[in-house]
DNA sequence: GGCTCATTTTGAACACGTTCAGATTTTTCT
DNA sequence: AGAAAAATCTGAACGTGTTCAAAATGAGCC
């Protein structure tokens, strides 16, 4: 039976995130989920192929939700510092109640890991998340260079990761360090990708995009 | 008896590191490092504290290995990019052998996490490690402006993670790839540094010299 | 040497993630 | 309906990192 199927898993699934949010992934025992979504240890991997999966399971649910999150979040023309930020705090107020959690996906750097965000399995993810950025930056009314346009996205797109690294493993109260890093952090962006459109920034374009070529080869 | 603690101590740390050039961290079992130290089991866990904890040894002895050796890369004045590149190819050189023994400590971005390059456990070897970017810095000749200066070095020191990450993982053949990223982004991060001499580059500075603040406030 | 105490070493035991041979249930086919 | 096949589920077992009570060894002292 299909449906029971899916419920069971789903049940697999929720007990999981919800044991996660309570108690902490590494707390977190591979018996308890089981036992809370009542069933024997061993069903829980014929849904999932391991724990970390079950993350994964979690992450590829959270980019469902967030698309039309994100899409309300694009709507209308901003200044690229508030379309960063706006993107960005959709994406921090939805993983809130799991925010430790990410730090089991964040430390996989291994682009061979199933579960890093450099790897083949999130591709998907990871392309239609460059392309929110292509949109944020088209929809700012900045002119791009053309020889940076084509790589400027993902590095927006890096430049996102990195502070949502910062903001998992922020102790800050209410992760207030992380707000002010976003804040401060897009008025800096903002202002460099517009220099960038310089003259006199014609060589640190072109050093950028060959740059990049280096770092997106065959990844 | 001291000596001969230190002796097995030592033997201990050996085994282990023969084991993860051979067949990788993962793959290793502590009942095997203690089957080559020719100890019981329990007994590796007397001199380290976890599996984890021999990696972090290692890293602790590469340090003082290091410090010669940076130290003769660092003498003579360089323009910046070659300071920069000889610096990390030191680095490069060093930890070949253990390239991917890197990935166990790469995997913790928690700074609560006492492998975490970022963390308090860490903090002796990254502040040493900022310094040398300080005396690359000021080795290169170029003046750095007073609000950017204290920071600079800093940012530098991130730059290099950037790239040893980069390189634990890079997959061409003899890390190709790296080498290539560490002469391109040397050239542009040289170039960067000089621009933001520029008057028009002094909000930019300031604002970047205030986003430091943020990230460093106690860290 | 014998006694005391700290240091070092042992190896069995624990909890964990994971696997797997088999039991049970559901679906498919006639 | 009944048999065969596929899907689902079970729980014991495996190998792992780690802990720990107890044994062995060493150091200091008389």
């Amino acid at each position: 039976m299909n449906a029971k199927s899916a419920e069971t898993r789903a049940r697999i699934l929720d007990a999981a995130m919800e044991l996660f949010r309570r108690q902490g992934f590494e707390e977190t025992t591979m018996r308890e989920i089981a036992a809370e979504a009542g069933v024997a240890t061993g069903a829980a991997y014929y849904y999932f192929d391991s724990k970390d999966a079950i993350v994964l399971a979690f992450y590829d649910q959270s980019q469902q939700d967030l698309e039309p999150l994100i899409e309300q979040a694009l709507a209308g023309a901003k200044r690229l510092k508030e379309g960063l930020g706006a993107l960005l705090e959709v994406k921090l107020q939805y993983f809130e109640p799991n925010r430790r959690l990410l730090g089991a996906l964040a430390a996989h750097a291994d682009p061979d890991h199933p579960l890093s965000p450099f790897g083949e399995r999130t591709r998907p993810i990871r392309e239609r998340d460059v392309a929110s950025f292509a949109r944020v930056l088209e929809s700012s009314g900045i002119r791009v260079a053309r020889d940076l346009e084509p790589h400027l996205p993902r590095i927006l797109w890096m430049y996102q990761m990195g502070l949502i690294l910062f903001w998992i493993y922020d102790r800050s109260p209410a992760q207030a360090r992380t707000r002010t890093l976003v804040a401060k952090s897009g008025a800096i962006v903002e202002r460099l990708v517009k220099l960038t459109a310089f003259p006199l920034m014609r060589p640190v374009r072109r050093m950028v995009a060959d740059l990049m070529d280096t770092v997106t080869e065959e990844l």
